[in-house]
DNA sequence: GGTAGATTAAGAAATGGTATTGATCTAAAT
DNA sequence: ATTTAGATCAATACCATTTCTTAATCTACC
């Protein structure tokens, strides 16, 4: 029991660098080593706004969201993160400034952390984790640029359609008011667009 | 004279490889190698929509834009790049897919070019150009990051201040239609922005 | 003097803001 | 465990605002 609890919370960690470099197994055990497992309940925070983002979180089961909150204090959400991502503030991380997001669980979820002196022993131990990091920031790089594009370039319903057609299960995992966030829409103009598109079908 | 035009070259690239990662003199000049300098005359393309984008350049002097085309015949602006910036389609690069963007000199520009062969070399044979990459890719990822937020949640006049505060002399180097491309915005919409701002002065 | 780029005006379309309602979830009290 | 009050979320209606579209000048510069 107690094996197959630990081999099931590093799952996804060896799924994700399995598919981007070659590892061997002691080389992954070594990894596992530099991880912290931690348990959010739905709505517990990993990162408050204004605190230094310590961690680089990878998720193993569950989903979490990054947010940043304006003037208004309207709530604006940067990324949802899934079993198999990761996430955290990425420049409060890198930099030590004080962090602009906060990030919290939408469902209870079970992470793996990455403090950042363990993140640089990582790389520095085992050269291919510096390269599985190199590709994952290229893989997020390019998700980005096609993100803008459709932030600037399309209407609300296409962002809506792209982004189901993307992430089927999103719809029921996500309140809808968080995906119109994430979308750049108020929830009232989401939910027009849903009715829109339900009525043609 | 022949001296004084190589360090001219490759200052860019050095100033930026430096600002990141500790290099032995030695090491950059083994690092100039692997680069092949090119020269391109205001509105000559790197690279054209649908073929493979096989070089990343480093801009030593001059601007470029990637840009791509919609159904519509639309360009729209996804990136501007000034001296000491990388350019490239990230995606056709790293995954050999035909390119969706148009690379192409806003003024008379010289680059410094790397092939993917001759960057995989390099970052095996100089472990520090790795980490120079993960870096610029950290702070490009971080970039991207705080663009999303302003096309997602930014009045246009929100948007244009945000970028020529950040890059003044866009305005003087960078034809307006293009900067209301990239901003998302018709090149009408920009001008009525600018001449709101203009009045309240 | 022709052409690309910038400005301006007027109406159309898309999206936002406010308010209301109904449904569902949550948590405390019994 | 059940009930109930409050909170949360989605849908909808109505009006306001922003941005787009089209089209007509205006300008600057090869």
């Amino acid at each position: 029991m107690l094996n197959y609890y630990l081999a099931s919370m590093y799952e996804q960690l060896e799924k994700s660098i399995r598919e981007k470099v070659k590892i061997s197994a002691e080389e992954f055990e070594l990894c596992k080593t530099f991880f912290i497992p931690k348990k959010l309940r739905k709505k517990q925070t990993l990162l408050l706004e204004g605190d230094v983002c310590t961690y680089n979180a990878f998720i193993e089961k569950g989903i979490l969201r990054s947010y940043a909150t304006d003037e208004k204090g309207n709530e604006h959400v940067i990324q949802f993160a899934f079993e198999g991502w990761w996430i955290s503030d990425l420049a409060s991380f890198l930099q030590g400034s004080n962090s602009t997001h906060t990030i919290e669980a939408i469902e209870d979820s079970e992470l793996l952390l990455l403090t950042y002196t363990a993140r640089e022993d990582l790389m520095s131990k085992l050269p291919v984790f510096e390269t599985y990091q190199r590709i994952l920031l290229q893989n997020a790089f390019i998700a980005f640029q096609s993100r803008v594009n459709a932030a600037l370039n399309s209407s609300a319903e296409e962002k809506y359609l792209k982004l189901t057609s993307a992430y089927p299960d999103i719809i029921a995992r996500v309140p809808q008011h968080m995906i119109a966030s994430f979308l750049g829409l108020t929830p009232e103009t989401l939910s027009r667009v849903r009715k829109q598109i339900s009525l043609r079908r």
